[in-house]
Parts: C-alpha cells; structure tokens; sequence
DNA sequence: TCCCTGATGTGAACAGTGCTCACATTATCG
DNA sequence: CGATAATGTGAGCACTGTTCACATCAGGGA
C-alpha cells in the first residue's frame, strides 16, 4: 500500500489523525501546517483544500475531544451497578458523570485543553454525543427519582457544569496548585469535594 | 518631553503599558513583540534588553490582570452595607465576591482571558492582591460568624472557586450559549443561579 | 576632569509560520 | 473518449520570535 500517487487519497482523514497524534503528543499550540504535511508527505499548499484554514482543522479536532470526554462521561456513567433504590442509584451516576468529566481533564490534559480551545469557526457539526446532553439526562433522571426537588431540574446542569468544569481548568492549569494556604490533598479528594457539594447544591 | 534619544528611559514600563492596551482592544494573542516595538518606536530587539521572551512578557500582564480581579472582587465585597446581624452579612459579602469574579469574567473579557493564560513562565511575583487569598478570607468570616459550619472551611474555597471560574470560563468560551436545551435566561439569572447553589452547598 | 565599564538600543539575519496563486495532475462522469 | 471538477505542487508574500555583533550612552572611580 501508500503508493506514490499524486493524489493522496484520503488526505482529510490523514491530517486529522496526523494533526490528532501531535495535540497528543504536544499539545494544540503546536500544530503547524507545515509540520503535517511533511509528516504525511504532501505539499504545504495541499492541507487548503481540505481546510481553509488552520482555524478549521482545530475546530475539528476540537469537536472530537468533546465528543471522546462525552463517551468517556458515559461509560463512567453506565459502569455504576444497577443495584439499590432508584434514587440513590441516579445520584452515583450523577457523581459518576461529574467525576469522569475531572478526571478525563487530568488525564488527557491536552485534550480537555483542545476540547475548549476558543476558535473564531464555529462547530463543523453538532456533537454527538454531548457533554451538555449527559448532563441534563443525568439531572432528568435525579428529578424524575426524586433524589432532587423538581425545582432544581432547570438550573441543575448549569450548576453542575460549572464546578467541574471550573475544577478541571483549575487543577490543569497547575497555576493554583503553589497559592499559599491551598488544599494540599490529593486530586482524588479535591473533586470528591466539588462533586459533593454540587450534589448538595441540588438536595437543599 | 519625548526627546529621540537613543536611550529610551523606562522602555519596560513603556513595553506592559503597550501591551496591556493591545490586549485590551484585541486579546492576547494578538501580542507581537515587533508590534509593540514599532509604535514605541524602538527596535525589535530591544525588547529583549527587558523580556527574555515574549512569555515572560505575557506573565507579567498575566499578574497585572489577576491583580485587577482581585481588586474588582474587593471593592464589590465593600460596597456591601454593613448592616444587620453578622451572619447574613458576610454570606452577603461572600456573594458580593463571587458576582464580582463572574461580572469581571464577562465585562473585561479580554482581561480575564489574560489572568489565566497558561505561561511556561513562573509569576514574575506573588500576586497582590490575589483572588483565592480574598476567597479564603471571606469563607473565614463566613465560618467566624457562624453562617456556615465549621467543618465546611477546609473546602470552602476551592468549591466556591470551582464554581464561579467554571461559569465565567463557560459564559466567556461562548461555546455553550449554543448549546440545545441551554437555559436561555439572560446571565445575570445564571450568575445568581451559581453563586446560590454554592453558599447553600456551604451551609448543608 | 576623564575614561571606562555596564546598561541599553540597533540592524541584519535566521528559521519558522499561515496563507495565496498560477499551474500541474488526475479522477469522475456524461 | 473527452471535458470538468477535484486535488496536489512550488514559489512566494508578509509576518513572527529570537540571536548576535555592534553602536551608543549614563554613571561612577581615578
């Protein structure tokens, strides 16, 4: 295979795995058009017509790290047995869901970091699935146990996402760990903490 | 004033003040060290004289923006009446803080962006006055004062933070608004949504 | 007073970037 | 089979951060 054709064959796919194994390895400040082309062997000029511009490519590989921290929320998620009274059961895979979103920040770093990377281009499709969606099931389904008063429903996702989201930019940016006086407990802990009191925020 | 003398006279002062005007009207990242240089009218390379890099610049604006912050949740803390019983009035004041993280987040934007950039460079100083330290002092009252227990000091800080940058990094990023199903209220209401959710998360 | 040393600014250059355009090649389909 | 649209090329433009040898100047010691 990979003859020296002229035409590449399928460059697209090419470049979004070339581009997807250097936001990996590096991080998403490091794609250089150039730099991928060469890898992939192709002209500089070549990348344009299939991306009109790096903007494009970034959204793109953007709108997969959303999508891959959604699964990983859902396989967290339906990993918690189906065990116990409904609404004990629905508030775990609340937990499990917030948890997850954490947790897949501080291990794929450079990826939560390209999930969130502000582009001037806007989504090349909707995300599917989504880790807005995940949520308001999960919210959906506390309320509909009774883990949580109805009332709680409309805000609830807004709540949520804000506090692991804002954990995971905190713990990633490693710009909060040296604040004099900071919790210096373990991660593991530090998002128990947020998880429980978001939790809390919805029982009261 | 203004002589053309060879010698600038205070080209580091110069350079951040600049500069926090670039960032102002266009972000970040539209810093160019050449930029700068020209409309000071000086040479490229003389910037180096007093950045050894672009990065350890952008550090330094970095602080100068936190250090904004930190005042703007100040001075909202102060505007607070101090009246009434002790309690309600430091949840008051600790609320006052955290609209004030949020409305800074959205009202200078660009500023806000910069505060969190992530530098390969370490602060060029510690922050004065820093967010978190003006967090922890008004979890302390609140805890002092007996509107919150005891026990929910330790975590205090980091929830409430998780929260209010979580929302303003949300509402900033613009990536959600679009979200389908996202609540549609204006953001003063989301604001008050998540700034509520985490003084009742401190009191359960 | 003079000079010399360290601080500061200059100009040219290097390597790299995103992006454009005229042109070459090839696949596809009527 | 032959025209047309898709895809890839190569040179080049304007820009970036950064470096280095050199120029200029301010301030302090003899």
């Amino acid at each position: 295979m990979t003859k020296a054709t002229y035409h590449h064959g399928d460059l697209e796919t090419a470049l979004i795995g070339s581009a997807m194994q250097v936001v990996l390895a590096e991080g998403v400040g490091a794609l250089a058009l150039r730099d991928l082309a060469r890898t992939i062997g192709v002209s500089p000029s070549a990348t344009y017509r299939h991306f009109p511009s790096r903007d494009h490519l970034v959204a793109a590989l953007s709108l997969r790290a959303r999508e891959e921290l959604a699964r990983f929320m859902l396989t967290a998620r339906d990993a918690v047995p189906a065990t116990g009274p409904k609404p004990g059961r629905s508030v775990r895979r609340f937990e499990a869901i917030g948890h997850a979103y954490v947790r897949f920040a501080l291990e794929q770093q450079r990826l939560f970091e390209s999930a969130f990377v502000p582009t001037a281009v806007p989504p090349p499709a909707p995300e599917d699935p989504s880790a807005w969606g995940v949520l308001v099931d999960a919210v959906d389904e506390m309320a509909s146990s009774g883990a949580i008063p109805n009332a709680r429903r409309a805000d609830a996702p807004l709540i949520a996402w804000s506090g692991v989201h804002g954990l995971s930019t905190i713990l990633t940016a490693s710009g909060l760990p040296s604040e004099p006086g900071m919790h210096q407990s373990d991660t593991e802990t530090m998002i128990d903490a947020v998880v429980s009191a978001i939790v809390r925020s919805l029982r009261a």
